[in-house]
Order: C-alpha cells, then structure tokens, then sequence
DNA sequence: ATTGCGATATAGACGGTGTCAATATGGCGA
DNA sequence: TCGCCATATTGACACCGTCTATATCGCAAT
C-alpha cells in the first residue's frame, strides 16, 4: 500500500474538498489551485493523482453517480410492484438532484468531463440499464415501441423535469388539474397508464 | 446614432466572432480575449459593449433563440393539420440543435448565462408559449392534464433527445420497431395519439 | 540499521484568462 | 472651430492550468 506523505489519502481529500467547492460555490469555483488550498496541498500535488482538472471532474461526477444511482436502487428495491419500483426510483433521483444541484448539474456536463472513462460511462450505462430493466417489469404495454426509444424517453423526461426544477425553480411541483407530483402524471402519459 | 470608431458596429461584430469560435471550438474557446482578438480590437475593448463576458455569452445565446425560434416557427407555419405543425416544429428544433451542437448546447447553460437578461428570457419564455399554443391547438385529449405539465414533458422529450443525439451519437436516430424518427414517436406516445 | 530509490509533494515559471484604471483618440454637436 | 463624450488602447493585477526541476517521505533491500 502506497500513501502519500502527509495525509495518507490525497486522493479521496481531494475529491472531498471538491464537493465542498461544488456544492457551495458551483462547479467554476471547482478549480485544481482551490482543491488543493482547500485540502492543504500545494498546488501542483493534485497532478500525481489525477493527470488534469478533467480528470478530477470526471472522478467527482464518479462519486456522485455512484451516490445517485445507490440512493435510488434502495428506493426502488424497498417497493415490489413494477410500477411502484419505477416511481421510486425517478422519486428520488429528482430527489437527489434537488438536494445537490451544483453536483447534478455537473453530472450530465459532458463538456469538461471525460465520456470515455470507464467508471464513468459504466455508472451512466448502469442508470439507462435500470430504466430499461424496470420499464421491461411492467405489464406488456399496449403498443410495441422500440424500448431504446422508451428510455430515451423517460430518462429525457425526468432529467428534463430535475434541470427545471433547478434552473427554474419557480414552476410548481404539482400538476395542478391532478394534484399529482408532475413527474407522476408524466411517467404515466409516457408509459400510456391511467393517471386516476 | 452613436457608433465606434474604426469600426461602427463592434457590438454586433463580436457576437459574430463569437458565432464562429463557438462554432469550430467550443464554447469554452469563447473568450473576451479570443472574441476580441478575432474582431481585430484589443483584449479591453468589448467591455464598452458587454459589461461582462456573462454578457457576451447571453447576447450570443439570445441571437441563437432568435435564429432556433425563426427557424422552427418557418417550419411550422408551412403546416395546416394542428399535430403537423408541432411535429414540423420539432423537427426543425432538432436540426437546429444537430447542426450547431456547440451553440445549442450554449444556449441552456444557465450557469454561464445570465437567466434575468430580458430578451433571453423573453425567447425562452416564446418557446415554451409556442409549444403550450400548439398542444391547445390539438383535437382536445383524452385525459385532462395541467398545460405546464404537457409543455414541461414535451420540452424536456424533445431536449433530452437532441441532447443524447449530440452527446451520445451513436443512438440511432429511428425508432427500431416503428422505424419512425423518436422524436415523433415520442411525441404520439406523450400526447396519447395513436403511432398509426 | 543504513542506504537507496521510487512515489509523492513543493516551488517556480509560463502563457492564458477576466477585469479594472488610466490614457488616448475619434466623431459629433455647440 | 472647439470641446466633450463615447469608444478604444495600454498596462496592470490576481487567478487559472500545466509544466519542470527539486525536495522529501517511507518502504525495502542490503
């Protein structure tokens, strides 16, 4: 086991210290130089554990994934029935996005992050594999469409809804004819159920 | 008419500037600096028209609604059928998007942009009024759904997509079953509409 | 136990950035 | 023609990412 000199685990520090920065100051103030004053390293120390800010954006959005997608698994698996093990899980993704706007934002920024990473793209492919696991749970809909389409779909529709909820944080969270959270009443007209 | 000096119209010359770095590197290539440099002026001048490069960005992304909202209010005005002018318009959002991946991505980065800027948000809230006119204008639904709702998951159907088709470009652009473009059979399945 | 070495941290430098202050310059109205 | 005000320039400052050279720690082999 290898450890750094002082801390033992710069590495994990560092990514602390970024969701410190991230979470209260936004994503742009997620700079290497302020990682490094924050977690009491020299500027340049963050270079032997990660190759460039890329590189530590990407292991952040990492982390946060991994923070998403379990919060929602537990969701999902403390229902049983297919649709209510749906509703969880979007419940509280938006949950999660609403909680942590700075993270999410970030998390789908696919810009400054590297879409070829291997644990990042694993953890994405992860979520559209749960949507498609859970919609193919449901009850055989009336129409055959292409389930790529369907999670395309849904997962537009969710982070659709998260991102204005966030940006535009003045819509209501309830549709006001059904009184239902709107992501309800929108999961259901996409999966052609009735909204009751 | 108050004008610059070797120039006359060094405002509207920098947004062009900005166009073409946005264009060919992306927006974080769109420096006031770069911008500046492009413009053939020095590195300080913008600054007498765009108080920031907040500024410059929401001037930029404004010209890009207007360009984006032309074209698709075009599209949809050589309709007649009420569902054929929304999915023209679609279609057209789409193109816009496909065509200038770095602009469009520009254009909802709320955090670099500036949300309070009049025109932006004036556009922005054209947008949304075009789509809740469309959907108003279709043969009345079947279930009864707050407007807001239908126009949150219509945008976000069609956003989430043009999104995934710039960011992930390998999902094919045709529903496999259908072999219709997603976008329309999204749009039939959010709107309850037969697939035909 | 001492030595040596590799991994890790530091200090410094470079060119780039946004933004500000001071200065220069141009055109237009009085 | 003169003067003024909007506009452009120059220069400075602090901060950024990244590179290089140097220092230091800790483990392992002698």
């Amino acid at each position: 086991m290898k450890r750094g000199q002082h801390h033992g685990a710069l590495r994990e520090a560092l990514i602390d210290a970024s969701l410190q920065l991230l979470d209260t100051e936004g994503v742009e103030a997620v700079t290497i130089r302020a990682v490094a004053r924050r977690a009491g390293v020299s500027h340049a120390a963050p270079i032997n554990h990660f190759p460039d800010l890329r590189a530590l954006l990407t292991a952040v959005a990492t982390r946060c994934f991994e923070h998403l997608l379990g919060a929602a698994r537990a969701a999902r698996d403390a229902r049983s029935d297919a649709y209510g093990r749906l509703e969880a899980f979007v419940d509280a993704y938006i949950d999660y996005a609403l909680a942590h706007p700075g993270r999410y934002r970030m998390m789908w920024r696919m810009d400054i992050l590297d879409p070829e990473d291997p644990a990042l793209d694993g953890l994405v492919e992860g979520l559209y594999g749960d949507v498609e696991e859970m919609v193919a749970a449901l009850p055989q809909p009336t129409r055959r469409i292409d389930p790529t389409t369907v999670v395309i779909a849904l997962s537009s529709l969710v982070h659709g809804y998260a991102s204005m909820r966030i940006d535009r944080n003045f819509i209501p969270a309830s549709d006001a004819i059904t009184g239902q959270p709107r992501q309800h009443v929108m999961l259901k007209v996409a999966l052609g159920l009735p909204i009751d």
